[in-house]
DNA sequence: ATGCTTGTTCGGATTCAATTCGGAACTCAC
DNA sequence: GTGAGTTCCGAATTGAATCCGAACAAGCAT
């Protein structure tokens, strides 16, 4: 970002673009999407942009940085109620609640999701890394007999970027080799299945 | 590949190509990675790139192919030692073979694989897919009792899409917030308990 | 209201990289 | 050694990203 908005006007514009970027990236991808389409889109002159983003990949960082928050934003009010859950209950429902938000706005940010490691999108992705350890933290305060679990920042680390991963690259491919139950039985699973398996082995 | 190499010296051209490509994106990055590098690298002009391939986008899809072949080519001959191991020690194994791979020849596939998603990478996945499913496969004729273990398919397509983009990431972060033996050992408990826990809730 | 300053927008001009094209250089079978 | 097929080249074209200075709007003091 080049320039800080001050006015309402101004910021009103930096919105249009954020989000004219994203229908411009659903629509061509980030390498076709030029910054012509973007202005048109957001109704500005293609001058406009670089006056509040340096460059076209500051803006793919602009949509990013939304991206996250928005997926906070979404997850941060149903935590109480999935710290409450067994573990896999929360995960499944966690995984729903993602697909659904992807698939908002005829699969608006699915569409961009899919190419998101083209706009480094993992340099952003450290909100989300904090709001998961956070609630592995709240589920074991409740589940204290959860505690004896080992190895919870690696696990949440391969959990975020795998799970991430796999669900975005599962809805975006036109014929899956495996359905999307199948795939979010599978990742509940593995994370249930892990903690089972430690309180099992920590057991006295 | 807008033409079929038909003598020896444009074969030899092609594969220049595809070397100078690794090196150039390892340099630059795919986005700033000029054609102009490419042949320079390669040393031959500009236009010859043409004569292999319809644009810069399908370089990189011969990049991605050669990567996922020679990541083949790498892991094939370890497959008969890596079944008769346990689950977690060859789960481990493959995991070190394969940062190993990656950082060979100074970290030339790391520094492409860290944006190999942005050359739409995934595409071109599959032959790993079969040789994890393939390995898989063997393990089980080997070590009959894992016969049982339910939703194989969906844990593979986890495993191989999370395990590899969790690796990549983990390798190319400047300070982790893991280290590699956790990460390693969090991927062989993820994938050894959950067979225990399997086995576990199936036995008769 | 009026003039002044600062913030904002615009779109043509510039720059730079991808791709094309027409011909030169090479290879190989005869 | 010839020529048909193949390979290579790099200047010219094209089109997108970025810059820039003029025009326009907002805020503010008088």
């Amino acid at each position: 970002m080049a320039r800080k908005p001050r006015q309402a006007r101004s910021r009103a514009t930096v919105n249009a673009i954020v989000e004219a970027a994203f229908i411009a990236v659903a629509r061509h991808g980030p390498a076709a999407a030029t910054t012509r389409q973007i202005a048109d889109i957001a109704g500005i002159g293609v001058g406009s942009l670089y006056e509040y983003f340096s460059n076209k990949e500051a803006i793919f960082a602009a949509m990013s940085e939304r991206f996250v928050s928005d997926t906070v934003a979404m997850l941060q009010p149903r935590v109480p109620e999935l710290v409450r859950k067994n573990i896999r209950d929360a995960v499944l429902d966690m995984l729903v609640l993602f697909r659904e938000f992807l698939q908002e706005n005829d699969e608006l940010y699915l569409k961009c999701a899919r190419h998101a490691f083209a706009m480094d999108f993992e340099e952003y992705l450290d909100p989300v890394h904090r709001l998961l350890l956070d609630i592995v933290t709240q589920h074991m305060m409740r589940h204290p007999e959860t505690a004896r679990v080992r190895n919870i920042p690696a696990m949440t680390y391969i959990y975020i970027n795998g799970g991430i991963f796999s669900v975005v690259r599962h809805l975006s491919e036109q014929n899956p080799p495996v359905t999307f139950e199948e795939l979010s039985r599978g990742l509940a699973d593995m994370v249930g299945h892990y903690v089972d398996q430690e309180l099992l082995l920590t057991q006295q």
